[in-house]
DNA sequence: ATAATGTGGTTACAGATGTAACCATGGAGG
DNA sequence: CCTCCATGGTTACATCTGTAACCACATTAT
């Protein structure tokens, strides 16, 4: 609900991400889940789901047998969070001056820059000022 | 010369800030720069650049009594790389999404869409293929 | 000559992170 | 009943990070 500054670290943010595809899930699915994407031994997983829960990120429940994981952050917070201190620490917090370095870097394709072109339409319209 | 994935953490960021203000520059300097906006101790800084400069990030100079430290990436090849990890992170390595989303929480002003509308016009005539 | 300084180096240590072995418990099969 | 397996939990440990105390050496001021 509350989306405390909760940081998720690079291995974390894997967990999430099965989690986000679909939730809520048992701890074999996702101990399945990550082993085959990542490589990852159960209790590798496991330990990852207990830090994420003591620390807020995702919550557990446990009916009857088995116990089920869901994520307390939806994608867009983490992202969120995760975007600001990206910026701030690379690019001074100006979202500009990364798309400028950005588009120096790798060029477009016209419909890439359509496409973001769009975004900023969207933008736009959204003004609220 | 060549961008090898180094990767910095957050402190390390701020001592690369220092050398890209201007260098090569004499330990203390650094130092004092440091101690000035991040309040950090000597040993602390030293201890940062001995390292950096294991790590190939900066490089030392040690001419007579003193030693000078320089960047050995510029900051568009620390930022491009950081980028690209962020991207690929948080966004699936797709900068509409980025785009999107930081669009959606924050409402940018008027002014810095055509910002944005601006760079990207520049990418588009600097278009490769 | 000797103590105080400034300069850079080395060691230390707590907390975070990635990764996994090992532990405990309730059923499924024999 | 007794063993084995699935399921989740706990402990362990090497690295990496942030942060700093402490060390060694040359130069300078007394």
């Amino acid at each position: 609900m509350s989306d405390k500054n909760i940081k998720l670290t690079e291995a974390e943010w894997n967990v999430m991400e099965c989690l986000w595809e679909k939730s809520p899930r048992i701890g074999r699915e996702i101990v399945v889940w990550l082993e085959e994407r990542m490589g990852w031994k159960r209790s590798t997983t496991l330990t990852l789901l207990r830090r994420m829960e003591e620390k807020g990120a995702v919550g557990g429940e446990t009916s009857g047998e088995l116990k089920t994981f869901y994520p307390l952050l939806t994608r867009e917070q983490a992202a969120h969070q995760e975007t600001e201190d990206f910026l701030d620490r690379v690019y001074k917090g100006s979202l500009g001056m990364m798309l400028s370095a950005f588009t120096k870097k790798q060029n477009l394709s016209k419909n890439e820059i359509e496409e973001l072109r769009a975004i900023l339409g969207e933008a736009e319209a959204q003004e609220t000022k």
